[in-house]
DNA sequence: GTCCCTTCTTCCAACTCGTGAACTAAGCCG
DNA sequence: CGGCTTAGTTCACGAGTTGGAAGAAGGGAC
């Protein structure tokens, strides 16, 4: 039975929940405004909010004047009473950044890897961890947690497959555990940077949408309901691989036509190649080049990514008809910096005609460092879920 | 704030729901089994289950034995306590079928209408209900009520759009409200359908699914996290139009290269016609003479459909990373009672190893009339939601 | 047939929680 | 300083779940 009793207890721990979640999410509230906002009684709303002021987890911030009568008392969450930490684990380095509740950079630290074996990333992982917390002049009791994001599939905290690693089935938080007390959290990277643009970026607001990130390779996060959705066992979003041109170009992944293999720097600068065009320098730079280019074959090329990228797009509109859809990756955000407005129309023309009048496509806000920010949202959904720290 | 509180009397209603799913979903069962499905204590059990009781949704279905001690009582929710009627409204007909809450059929009427006009449709639909309610010797209030299945983007009970009957917002919810006291659902055809095949065909026991509807055009119904993912604006699962061939076949939803315009029957007729094959009778005769025709060009054009086909599946599986794909759909039916094997097959050139792995493809198991039941569902699916009728 | 054992069911006192209403706090205005 | 308005708190109450004890219902042994 999947269904869960509910007792007393989980009453109190989500109207906990409900309240913690308001504060944090929608800035500072007066304890009037959450009474009419949650629906529950003012007496309640008091009450919860005495026991989350004593625990320390909110803290009242100045009132704001008021018409006439008593002034409201702000309340926020008190952006130092833990502390959360990101890693984002890349093929050549380990980044690991520490933010104060509030979301603020208290610390940094990156460690560059040589081979990106389990052990040596879960070393760099924990030396960084001791190194940004070091920093920060902070007790390890007061870091909420950890949160890692590594390019991969990630099913209840472990690796299961990461292929530009090159690792499959490490227990990776299990492994991380054994070093430090603080608890652990592993996701996937493309889902964490999706998780960043909606708490603090482009997706702000948006309940049904979709991060689509365009580098070298293709992948996305799916946001349905306001939280991000995984699929049965959590590899949901392989956008990138979707036949797009039947029978077509061959894929990295081994199919033919899929959508990464048209659109994915690399893809792209193969097409470039193919046509005549000449490719010089690392992949950005030659990317970059081929966008300024005003000649052909660079501007058929051009104009044809935008094409593949708007069927891409327009088969999220109809399958998962999002409300937004947020590009990002440092292609797509060079892609869509200069033809956003050709990319939306080209849209509209592979989109179902409703679906594609309520979605708006916009570029991602934040940069490519937000995957250590989405990662150290992790233990704040936790705190936030829980409505506090669990005794 | 989306969240809500959560208050004593939810908690109540949420157990009540918690055990009412349990006695409907998992078949008899007695009270003890329920404790420990349910985590609830003993005590609350017995208390729910004597409330439900009273008021007639549960009743005692006989006794099990035991090994020396008391026989278990079982519980099953009483088929009598109440009834539902699910209606199908399609471009020429209307059927309306009316259910006991164990989902048998107790009776069943056909109006064929001439022109779907939302005032005709209504007058049928209304007609439908009061003919088997009359027909099974009913109280209306005994009904629970009255679900509607259309082929079309229903939101909030009301039509947004339905093409084939040339319908665009239309309020049919509170069009037959003015003519029944019985609360009336109304939702997306194809979606009913899946409702259908989840709770009482090939989709049972999943939570992460999608039923692929393949006739003369092409839809779905996505299944996420074990209830309808229906996206922003409740247009999602539109899988017939994503673009496959890029630059491919017209379709008459005008784009190029839509999935339906290759494997709907009727784009699979149009693809053998172009290929020199003869069509004859009308799509369905002409389709089942393809199927088994052993000659060229019929063998290629089903090849190729298989191929067309097992990409768009490859694309789900890839985007969405379902656990079982149903196929349904006359057509795809028809197609898969042949080439499932190949089918399977082909999917796994075009999608990823790891999600491919993961998902079983079935065909559907009840028929085409099952959208009534589906449809019929929606009042059950309230009633358990409910835990119970609300007084 | 009687007694005991096992298994299921109900009853009860204790405890938790949210609510509404009365009450206190705090600022404004004249 | 007193009246007014709005914000927040206190308290008794009803509704709910729980663990444990008591009750009920069969089956088996003698």
């Amino acid at each position: 039975m999947e269904v869960r009793r509910t007792t007393v207890r989980d009453m109190r721990r989500s109207n906990r929940s409900v309240i913690l979640t308001g504060i944090y999410r929608e800035g500072p509230l007066s304890r009037q405004e959450l009474t009419v906002r949650t629906s529950l009684s003012a007496a309640s709303v008091s009450n919860l909010v005495a026991e989350l002021i004593a625990e320390g987890v909110v803290e009242e911030a100045g009132s704001v004047e008021s018409e006439g009568g008593r002034p409201r008392v702000l309340l926020r969450v008190a952006p130092t009473f833990r502390y959360v930490v990101g890693a984002e684990v890349g093929e050549t380095r380990v980044r690991v950044e520490l933010f104060d509740l509030a979301m603020n950079v208290l610390a940094r630290a990156d460690h560059p890897i040589a081979t990106p074996t389990p052990e040596e990333v879960v070393k760099h992982v924990l030396e960084g961890l001791s190194t940004v917390v070091a920093a920060s002049g902070i007790q390890s009791e007061q870091v909420l947690g950890l949160g890692v994001a590594v390019a991969g599939v990630v099913e209840d905290n472990a690796i299961v497959d990461a292929q530009t690693l090159g690792w499959e089935a490490v227990p990776l938080a299990e492994l991380l555990a054994e070093g430090t007390d603080i608890p652990v959290h592993v996701d996937n990277g493309a889902n964490m940077l999706g998780q960043a643009e909606m708490w603090f970026g482009a997706g702000r607001g948006a309940t049904d949408a979709v991060v689509a990130l365009v580098g070298s390779g293709v992948g996305s996060a799916l946001v349905a309901g306001g939280s991000s959705y995984r699929g049965a066992r959590s590899s949901a979003g392989e956008w990138g691989h979707m036949t797009i041109v039947y029978g077509g170009r061959q894929c990295r992944c081994g199919a033919l036509g899929c959508l990464e293999a048209y659109v994915g720097a690399e893809g792209v600068l193969d097409r470039y190649r193919l046509a005549g065009g000449t490719v010089d320098g690392d992949e950005e730079t030659a990317f970059v080049e081929l966008l300024e280019a005003t000649t052909e074959p660079a501007t058929t090329i051009v104009n044809d990514t935008i094409g593949y990228l708007a069927a891409g797009f327009a088969n999220l509109v109809n399958l998962v008809n999002p409300e937004r859809i947020v590009l990002g990756g440092w292609a797509g955000l060079l892609l869509g910096e200069k033809h956003l407005d050709e990319l939306r129309t080209e849209v509209g023309k592979h989109a179902l005609r409703r679906p594609y009048a309520q979605v708006s496509i916009v570029l991602c806000e934040l940069g490519r460092d937000a995957v250590a920010l989405g990662a150290a949202t992790l233990p704040v959904v936790r705190l936030l879920r829980d409505g506090g720290v669990v005794r």
